[in-house]
DNA sequence: TGCAAGATTGACAACGTTATCTTATTTGTT
DNA sequence: AACAAATAAGATAACGTTGTCAATCTTGCA
């Protein structure tokens, strides 16, 4: 945009244009004289380096691609608005490139916009990022990959995500701390990580708590309203009726408020509902419905940053992989009544 | 990423790199002979062109940036969809700048952005786009940019929208061939540019049909659910009721479906709801509200139109600025019984 | 046939920065 | 005081592409 070069400020500074680059570079072994005049002409001439330049002599570009194929637009948002943060403290743009992962020609899609697009780093959203062609291009083209939340972290890459399997323990075990032990489960879309580990800790709950586990409160959903329904009228229905409901996310537990109130169920009274995810519907139901709220802000961040640490060749060890989720109860829960 | 220059590829087909250079960016006056050996050359090496060197030197980035700030995730994220779109027919990639049109130092962060970012034009969202030192700033310094959803379009900058006034009135219409004649109405937050032109739809309707523009059946929303409920409250006590309440948005419209709840009042049959936008809740509520969609992944792929076609300096006249919405009829509304 | 006009190709410079290498200066150590 | 080592600054090349200009080869027409 601008035309104003290193060169005016070397000659408006009154120095080499190499001492321009140092300065703005913070290299070492510059005395605090010649930063001093640098700035200044810098500052006056309004001089801002041009990325393109910077990318083609030092193979950087300091852009960061943010891949996504996710049907949760409140989930994306908030993971782009933390990515943005820490991307901006540490100097980066980012790219996004939104693609369907069940399309057939995911991996050329992706492959292509890899070649094409100028980038230093990708990160991941799952479910792509546990797509195992892509993760093996990246590593064998040696480009600097992040994956959040994803199903297989034993992959010796790095990663950061929820700890999805305390935050349903949690839940589960408010929910028995109510007085409830018939606790209904909706299990979430195969495909994605948090499904199992949901489960897992709804499953550890009832263990730690001693109540028995009950195949037939268990269903499996698909994170849709529909899904949601469907498997809230098979367990409203049935002889082996739960007192409480823990869908594995929001937009079931919509469902499941739904079928309640088709079948003059109370809710939280007769029945109580706790969904996942804090989506906006959660508080714009009646009543507003006890959920999980993921600390996607920070794993975008915290995805960023470790990304950013690799872009340096920096360890990224001391950056922590796991984050907590916090639980929020709102009308839709309530103390059983049997 | 790749290692291979257009030096490696001139030399395998035995021509000089500005020949394969014309060949890639298709240029005329080349032997179709030529534009095989070099086509051949290009896909044994798997070669793809440096866009860094292309940017420094073509002074072109094929990135462009998407400004918004916006509180509706599934707006951006459709929006960000339909643009991707686009910018992959155009050879383009998108760059996101998430910001707060309420903070203080926008012009500042935005600026910023701007410098130091390379791209080639930029896109903004509403309330952005009617920023006037941001637009200012744009035009002096011949940034190429185009508006979605612009609150003034008189300016004689490019831009498209859809056309709420029309949905409004269509709405308004059809809640009227329902044969309601009391209808309440919930305004957006006074900054958004939709707000006034789904105001202006609604009066027209009634205007049309003879119908008594009725103050005290018009309540100053926020776009929120909160404000929604507010606005209900009030709607719902006051002597002079509404049989149909119009929500200029569908988080408002869920406010108002509580609120009739709680008031014991059945919808659609003592009261009919309806909203705006074909918000996942509008779908995810019992009964789903009948609403408006607009074609938001459309507007994405206009603007990204529009914005290519100024970036290389073509005309953009004939693309279409104003896109229709759909009205979708859903168990929220029904005819008016009294 | 001769020559202007157009088509086709290539050599080389240029884009704006950073890396490498060199030179000059300062500092520290014995 | 002498010399090694560290510090400070600059000159120049290089990144990989496209623009400019010149050179060669065709084509069309008188």
């Amino acid at each position: 945009m601008s035309n104003i070069t290193i060169k005016d400020v070397a000659a408006l500074a009154g120095v080499s244009v190499k001492t321009v680059s140092r300065v703005l570079n913070k290299e070492a072994n510059v005395r605090d004289v010649m930063i001093e005049r640098v700035n200044k002409a810098v500052k006056e001439l309004n001089f801002t380096p041009n990325p393109m330049a910077r990318g083609l002599r030092g193979h950087k570009t300091f852009i960061i691609s943010l891949l996504y194929s996710n049907p949760n637009p409140g989930y994306i948002v908030e993971l782009q608005k933390g990515a943005m943060q820490q991307g901006s403290i540490d100097g980066y743009n980012l790219q996004i490139f939104p693609c369907d992962h069940t399309a057939d020609d995911l991996y050329e899609t992706v492959i292509t916009f890899l070649k094409n697009s100028p980038q230093d780093g990708i990160i991941l959203t799952h479910p792509i990022c546990d797509n195992k062609a892509i993760i093996k291009y990246l590593e064998d083209n040696q480009i600097p990959f992040a994956r959040i939340s994803p199903l297989y972290s034993d992959h010796n890459s790095p990663y950061v995500g929820s700890d999805d399997e305390k935050a349903a323990f949690e839940m589960t075990q408010y929910l028995i701390s109510l007085g409830h032990t018939k606790i209904g489960f909706i299990k979430g879309h195969p495909d994605f990580a948090a499904t199992q580990k949901r489960f897992d800790g709804y499953k550890r709950a009832l263990t730690t708590n001693a109540i028995g586990f009950d195949e037939e409160l268990i269903k499996q959903g698909l994170f849709t309203f529909e899904s949601g329904e469907a498997c809230a009228r098979q367990l409203l229905t049935q002889d082996n009726k739960p007192t409480a409901i823990f869908a594995s996310n929001d937009y079931m537990a919509a469902g499941v408020l739904k079928v309640a109130k088709q079948h003059n169920i109370n809710v939280p009274s007769e029945l109580t509902i706790t969904g996942y995810d804090d989506a906006p519907v959660s508080k714009q139901l009646w009543p507003p419905i006890t959920t999980i709220k993921q600390p996607i802000y920070q794993l975008g961040m915290a995805a960023v940053e470790k990304l950013v640490h690799i872009i340096k060749k920096k360890s990224y060890k001391d950056i922590d992989s796991i984050y907590d989720c916090e639980l929020i109860i709102r009308d839709s829960s309530s103390p059983c009544i049997l």
